[in-house]
Formats: structure tokens, sequence, C-alpha cells
DNA sequence: CGGTATCCACTGAGATACTG
DNA sequence: CAGTATCTCAGTGGATACCG
């Protein structure tokens, strides 16, 4: 049988749970250009805090869309880079953020409307 | 200048919070296929409550992305639709919910091995 | 049928401070 | 540098019951 997001027990879900939190996607979006480091990362992807940075990427960790790299020097040094499942999912989510960047005007506009006439 | 959603202050952002909410990528797949009544978004898709189906049908309705039309019937009948905007979104939604179709067996795998090894 | 109303619980996320 | 440790809180979502 094939699968299908909507049914709840559908494993597809937990992908769709996973996408679904508020830095998943622009962590993925923030390595789409290659190995970056805890602090770049936290530059790049704007307002986000080093608790919730390191949440999700032991997230995307755990599920096998990124790999984190430790080396034994001091100062510290850790790298992120997407895995290979990580990279493949970059596909769709490029597709979703050019819509975003495409169409959140007219989504704004059309909110803008809607709450005139309220 | 290219919007980024890696920037806070980017509309794109509003985008990703939208999509990012737990029912609204589900609530738009079923509306993928046409037209459908309250009730009929209800069975399609699980497990959602009558309370939050509304609230996120009023925001996609807000946002310009779906169509409400109210027939003076008894019994009542309403009827959600995709907008063009709504439409458009499909595409890049697709690729998402193929990708995690396609690959939530591999996460969930991933995920496994994971929590063994802890 | 297509919702509201109410109340509650939980988690995601933020602020701040600290450490190997 | 790359995180942890706490604490706190708001918002999102859920259960249940009821209404036009």
């Amino acid at each position: 049988m094939r699968k299908n997001v909507l049914d709840p027990a559908c494993p597809s879900r937990v992908v769709l749970n996973r996408i679904g939190d508020k830095w998943t996607l622009l962590i993925v979006i923030a390595l789409s250009d290659g190995v970056h480091r805890f602090s770049e990362l936290r530059e790049r992807v704007g307002e986000v805090t080093p608790k919730v940075l390191t949440q999700t990427l032991r997230g995307l960790e755990r599920d096998g869309l990124v790999d984190r790299t430790v080396y034994a020097v001091v100062p510290p040094k850790v790298e992120y880079r997407l895995t290979d499942l990580g990279r493949s999912l970059l596909e769709p989510i490029a597709a979703v953020k050019d819509w975003a960047e495409r169409n959140a005007d007219a989504m704004l506009e059309a909110r803008e409307r809607a709450d005139a006439e309220a």
C-alpha cells in the first residue's frame, strides 16, 4: 500500500514533524553550501540561541541528516555537514524556500487585506 | 537584494512559519485534489480536532491560500478549495511529501540506530 | 453540518549564566 | 570554541462539551 502523509500512523508523518519545527529547515538550508562550524551556523541562522541550535543539530544527527565531526584540538573545533540523506532533502526544501522567497509578499498582502476588512 | 530565509527579518520567514505548523501542510495536501467540505477534511486528515482544523483553515484563508464558500442552506454546507496562490504552493509541497514518503523509513532506521548505541 | 467555548497540558523556545 | 545547566514562559495544540 502506498504511503500517505494524511494517515497519522504513517512514518512519513515523522518527517513532517521534523521539518515542521521552527529551525530545522533553516539549518539544513544554512548547511546547503557545505561544511560549517557551530558558531558559523549561529551567525548564519539569524537569532537562534545556542541551546536551540544544539537541540536541532542533535535531532538532525539522530535522524541521519547531519554529520558531526569533533576535532580533538584546543580550542575545540566541530564541523557539521549534511549526509547523503540530508543532501537529498535539500532538493524539496529548496523548492519550498524558493516558493517562500517568491510568494512571501503576496501572502503578506493577502493577510493585510484580510485583516483590514475585519 | 535577494531574499534570504536565514534572515529573521525577511518576509519569507513568515511563510516558513505558516508551513511549519503541525497541520497546514497536511491540510493543503488534503485539498490538493479539489474541493472539500469541513467534515471531509476532518476524515481525510487523521486525528485533527475540529478546533484545530478551523484554526488552520482560518489561517490559510487569511493568507490567501484557501477559499471558503458558505452556502445558505439547511443543513449548512461549506466548501474549501485552494486559491491560485495555494495551488502554486502545491508543487514545492508535493516535493516534500514525496521525499517524506520515500525516505521516512531511512530516517527512522537512522534514528533507531542512533538510539541503540546510546 | 460546521463549527464555538472553555479549559488544560505540554513542549518548544528564550534568557542567562556557566564550563571543559 | 562549543557547548551545558537552569529556569521560565507563551503559544500551540488537545479534550470535551455545547450551539445555530
